[in-house]
DNA sequence: CTAATAGTTGAGTAAAATACTCAGTTATAT
DNA sequence: ATATAACTGAGTATTTTACTCAACTATTAG
C-alpha cells in the first residue's frame, strides 16, 4: 500500500500553503521550520506538486510557493497521487498479474479497498481540513511556537 | 500504512483454507504450492494467526491448519490485524505525538482513514469471499494445475 | 519402536524501499 | 552585485520487508 511518510508530509505541508495563504507566497524554508520536514526533502516533494500543477512558484527573494488554485479546489488524493504512483492496495500495481500472469486469489479485494481509500480522500479537499477545529488549533500552535522562535533570535 | 505483502499473505492463505475446508487439515506444504509463497515465510504468518486464534493446528502426519470458526465468522481486518501490527495510517501509530510531543496537522485526517479503512475490511468475511465469482474461478483455475503438476510427478 | 511428516520457534540475512542529503544551477527582487 | 529561494539530479543511510536456515517437538503410520 502506497500512503507513507513521503504523502503524509506532501498533505501536511500544502495544508501549510493554505493555513497562510493570505501572506502570500510561502517559502519552503517557512514550512520547513514551522512542520519540521527538511527543507530538502521539501524541494522534492514540490517538485513532483509543481508538476501536478497542485502549486505555482515564485522564485527570487520573497519567492515561494502558492496553491495554484482554491482550497476548495485541491483533495488529499491529488495530492497522494502526485508524490505518490498513486493509491494502490494491490501487489501488482493493478495489473492482474500476480499470480503466473493471471490474477492471484484476493486480487479483486485489493482493488475494492483501493478503490473505497481513494473514493474517501477524494472528498476531502484542503478547505474542509482548514475549517476543522483541531486543524485550527495545532496551526494556532505552531504560529505561537514560531514567534517564540524568533524572539529568540533577537 | 501498514499493508503490505504480508497481511496479503496472510489473507490469501487464509482464503485458501476456507476454499478447503471440507478436506480436513490443510498444510502449509499445500498453501505454499498453490498459492506460490514460501513455505518458510507461511510458517513465521501462522505461527501469529495461531496466537490470535483465528486457526487451529494439527501436528503430524496428515496434519496441518484449519479455521478456529466458520468463514462467516472470520474477518479480513482480523487476519491483518493478527500479522501486521495494526492497519493505521498515521505516523505515529495513533499516539499522537508527532510533532514535538503533540500532534500533527494532519493526524486527525490520517486517524479518520485508518478508521474508515478498518470499518470496510471488517465487513468482509472469508466466507463473502469464498461466495464471490472472481474467487469462484481463480480457485478452479488453482486446483487444475494442481492436478496437471501432479499428473507430471508420476 | 522408528521413521516420516508437519507444526513451532528464533535468529539471521538479502533486497528493496524510503527518507533524506549534497552540490550545484537558475531566476528574480532589492 | 548580491542575496534569496526555487530547481535539479545524483548519491547515500536507514529502515522495513521478505525471506531463509537450523534446530526442535508432537503425532501418526507402519
Amino acid at each position: 500500500m502506497r500512503l507513507t511518510t513521503k504523502g503524509r508530509y506532501a498533505v501536511t505541508a500544502m495544508l501549510d500553503l493554505a493555513l497562510h495563504a493570505d501572506r502570500g507566497p510561502i517559502s519552503l524554508a517557512d514550512i520547513s521550520k514551522r512542520q519540521e520536514i527538511s527543507l530538502s526533502y521539501l524541494e522534492q516533494l514540490f517538485s513532483k506538486l509543481r508538476q501536478n500543477a497542485l502549486v505555482n512558484s515564485v522564485r527570487g527573494p520573497g519567492g515561494g510557493y502558492r496553491l495554484s488554485r482554491g482550497a476548495d479546489q485541491i483533495f488529499v488524493a491529488q495530492i497522494i497521487d502526485a508524490v505518490n504512483e498513486s493509491i494502490d492496495a494491490t501487489n501488482c500495481g493493478g495489473a492482474g498479474n500476480c499470480q503466473k500472469g493471471q490474477v492471484c486469489l484476493t486480487h479483486y479485494l485489493w482493488c475494492d479497498l483501493s478503490e473505497q481509500i481513494h473514493q474517501f480522500l477524494s472528498g476531502i479537499s484542503l478547505a474542509s481540513l482548514v475549517e476543522r477545529q483541531e486543524v485550527k488549533s495545532v496551526s494556532e500552535r505552531q504560529e505561537a511556537q514560531d514567534k517564540e522562535q524568533n524572539l529568540h533570535l533577537i
